[in-house]
DNA sequence: CGTCTTGATTCCAATGCCAA
DNA sequence: TTGGCATTGGAATCAAGACG
């Protein structure tokens, strides 16, 4: 097999089981030895662009040619350098790999290529053909030792020579470009931390270091630390140029040079040494090569030029601040940095981050769910609850800092970038829209303590983006913090008795045991049922939802379920026609396609249903986000008719217009009775708003009720999308009479900062 | 021309220290 | 306690060259 083919298989394979795949796999004992070397200790990590790493592979490398199971001979066919990484990470088995390094330069096709044979390795795995033939270019074991060695110095040499990332008309904005670009050539450094101190002499990439305690060696900047015993990977703050100018200072001032000055004169003022003068002037040319560009650049006003020469020298972060304030571009999320903002003005804005970021636990309701995230995965979940989040493993209250050490990245000190809520964005990212629509809309107070809740709270659940119009109220990140469903004011009652007392027995049922009606959620005392001859329950209906209460709502029902197995019906085109005259919308451009509409009813109609459902799933949790009622989410139970709470969300429909078998348009759909229907969820997808086609399914959900002999629809209407219910679809406000009444009777869904609107349907409206 | 392979670049998570 | 900011290192992506 070859190396490329065995990268293709591991390639999702993460480095610390990349011995036991391969046993899996292909049968290979590892070599668990060097395995668990590389697992232990990070200097393993090949990285590419740079030589760390390579001392250790050469090691390896020793270790393998000194196992009694390294083969006597190899060949090479190609002479292109060997893919490094996978010779790290092939090394953890590498007692069943053969290397090879021969000596190319016998090989013609190498000479014709003029590639640097002195790197030229390739690997194959100890069973293939291409191993095991005869070749003219048998390598000599002990002349691969010897090169070997040191192939650190090669790989280095080959990188320095070809990175983009170290040339010479860029400033040294990090340590490695400061230390590899060569002005610092020849001058000492000392390493000081505590009571640690070393004396390194730069030369070229390799350097040279020497203590009172360690032969001269060559190491790396980051052994270089290591070596000194300290603990961190952090050696800007602890090496220093002479004995005075830490690196990273240097490194520092660099960012703040002005594009004229040279490096090398920089270096000069600040340590009084001469750099390397051959480097010093080979960096003079380009820097004023480029200043010349800039001065003489016809197109750029002064402010540009600055600019440029901003970007060219600025960290990247900055860069991106400028970029994106050039441009009128919204600035990205956590990202605080601004160029041209004074320092105050950056402090302020600072401290004004800070201040959303604990607002976020202000906004958000006791009960929601978060979760730590790390690399993608759930590390850790709890619950908001005041200003802290309680822990589902421990059940103990914790503050944001807290609960991230729980999870184990207390060194992360980032809580509010790690912490998600249930759909999928970080209380930073919320914390960022606040900050945002804060800066856009200065008189939005920030907590309204009349409301109870911050007008962006307010804004955010109120998005019923069902039909007409897309929603303003969408947030530049594209969520919805989500609907809240509210309480009703009482439990209900008994629809017989009205009473409310209930058994809360789970096995057994007796008379006191209250039941619910699968379709129009009306609750029954089981001895009331008894009572007054409507039937006589021995057991528990299972599922809940099957009880239906009587006749009508058996009825409606099967007249339901009838609509459901009828499946798409396409929408006539003197409908759309006729849709496209009213709302003059792009409707009429969709005549020709096939557009038709569906009942689907993932309960009772699941298997076939599912695919759309999903589909319909997606419009919604775009439209809303979420639909929490207390802690959890329950759009999914709602539009999936899901088991769980049944008798909050038993009998929901839903109802869906599609143009060629994908969903544009879709509302949840009850029928709790002849008395009335809800809609309490409808959306249509965000590049479909505005072309009737929630009118049309409007329509198509009038003919069913009509056709049931519904007389009431009512909904739950956000502020936002009131006066296009009331205005396109003439529905009216209910009294809050009319609600308790309909609350007492149905388990109607309503939402927090919504107003209950009810459509009367008149009594002549033809049948389908 | 398609596939294989590499190096360069960019992005992002992890980490350490400082400071508010 | 937590934001800011730096570096390091890994992963993903892209462009380009080699080769069949």
């Amino acid at each position: 097999m070859s190396l490329y083919a065995l990268s293709k298989v591991l390639k999702n394979v993460s480095l610390g089981s990349l011995a036991e795949v391969m046993e899996e796999k292909f049968g290979y004992l590892a070599n668990k030895a060097v395995n668990m070397a590389w697992k232990g200790n990070p200097m393993m990590h090949y990285n590419k662009g740079k030589s760390r790493g390579q001392k250790h592979f050469s090691d390896l490398l020793h270790e393998l040619q000194t196992s009694k199971n390294f083969p006597k001979g190899a060949r090479s066919t190609r002479a292109v350098r060997p893919p490094l990484s996978l010779i790290s990470k092939v090394n953890q088995v590498s007692r069943q790999l053969v290397f090879c390094d021969v000596d190319l330069q016998q090989c013609p096709a190498h000479k014709k290529r003029g590639v640097d044979i002195k790197s030229s390795k390739e690997l194959y795995l100890k069973d293939s053909s291409k191993v095991a033939s005869a070749d003219p270019y048998e390598s000599n074991i002990g002349d691969i030792s010897q090169k070997l060695k040191t192939p650190h110095s090669l790989i280095c040499q080959n990188n320095a020579n070809s990175s983009i990332k170290y040339t010479l008309d860029r400033p040294p904005l990090t340590i490695s470009c400061l230390l590899t670009n060569g002005l610092l050539e020849r001058l000492l450094e000392h390493y000081k931390k505590d009571r640690i101190k070393l004396l390194r002499c730069i030369k070229g990439i390799g350097i040279s270091f020497g203590c009172s305690s360690h032969h001269l060696n060559e190491v790396l900047s980051l052994n270089f630390e290591k070596h000194g015993g300290a603990s961190s990977m952090k050696s800007k703050d602890y090496i220093f140029l002479n004995d005075k100018l830490a690196l990273y200072a240097l490194v520092e001032e660099f960012g703040k040079v002005p594009l004229g000055l040279l490096p090398g004169e920089l270096i000069q003022k600040m340590i009084g040494c001469q750099p390397n003068d051959i480097r010093s002037l080979a960096w003079k040319e380009p820097f004023h090569r480029k200043e010349i560009n800039l001065q003489s650049s016809t197109c750029d006003d002064g402010k540009n030029q600055s600019a440029h020469m901003l970007l060219h020298i600025r960290p990247r972060a900055e860069r991106l601040m400028l970029s994106a304030s050039e441009n009128n571009l919204p600035l990205p999320p956590g990202n605080s940095v601004e160029v041209s903002v004074s320092r105050k003005a950056k402090k302020t804005m600072k401290h004004r981050e800070l201040d959303f970021h604990q607002q976020i636990f202000e906004l958000l309701n006791d009960g929601t769910k978060l979760s730590y995230y790390s690399h993608g995965k759930e590390i850790l979940e709890g619950y908001k609850f005041g200003k802290n989040i309680l822990c589902s493993c421990c059940n103990s209250m914790l503050s944001a800092s807290k609960f991230e050490a729980h999870a184990g990245h207390e060194k992360r000190r980032k809580p509010y970038h790690s912490i998600y809520t249930s759909y999928g964005k970080s209380l930073h990212q919320i914390a960022m829209f606040l900050l945002l629509d804060d800066l856009n809309n200065k008189d939005m107070s920030m907590t309204d303590k009349a409301g109870g809740k911050s007008s962006f709270t307010l804004r955010c659940h109120n998005a019923h983006n069902a039909g007409g119009q897309s929603s303003n109220t969408c947030s530049p990140f594209g969520f919805q913090l989500g609907r809240i469903f509210q309480a009703p004011c009482n439990l209900g009652c008994c629809t017989i008795c009205r009473g409310g007392d209930a058994t809360l027995n789970f096995g057994n049922i007796c008379d006191s045991t209250m039941l619910f009606c699968g379709q129009c959620c009306r609750m029954f005392h089981v001895g009331c049922l008894r009572l007054h001859g409507i039937c006589d329950i021995k057991a528990r209906p299972s599922p809940p939802d099957t009880w239906l209460c009587g006749d009508k709502c058996i009825k409606i029902r099967a007249d339901l379920l009838n609509f459901v197995q009828d499946g798409p019906i396409s929408i006539p085109e003197s409908l759309l026609t006729s849709m496209h005259s009213s709302v003059g919308s792009a409707v009429h451009t969709h005549t020709q396609i096939d557009v038709h509409w569906q009942l689907l009813s993932g309960r009772f109609h699941g298997d076939k249903s599912k695919l759309l459902l999903q589909q319909a799933m997606k419009i919604f949790q775009e439209a809303f986000g979420a639909v929490y009622k207390g802690y959890r989410d329950v759009l999914s139970t709602m539009v999936n008719g899901e088991k769980g709470v049944a008798e909050f969300f038993g009998g929901m429909f839903c109802a869906v217009v599609a143009v060629k078998s994908k969903i544009v348009s879709v509302a949840l759909l009850r029928v709790f009775g002849n008395h009335v229907a809800e809609l309490p969820l409808a959306a249509t997808t965000n590049d479909r708003r505005g072309q009737g086609f929630f009118k049309i399914l409007f329509l198509k959900i009038e003919e069913i009720l009509s056709f049931m002999k519904v007389e009431n629809l009512i909904l739950p209407a956000d502020d936002h999308s009131l006066s296009m219910w009331v205005q396109k679809f003439g529905f009216i406000n209910l009294s809050t009479e009319e609600i308790r009444e309909y609350q007492m009777n149905h388990r109607i869904v309503m939402f927090e900062n919504t107003t209950m609107l009810q459509k009367p349907f008149l009594p002549q409206v033809k049948n389908p």
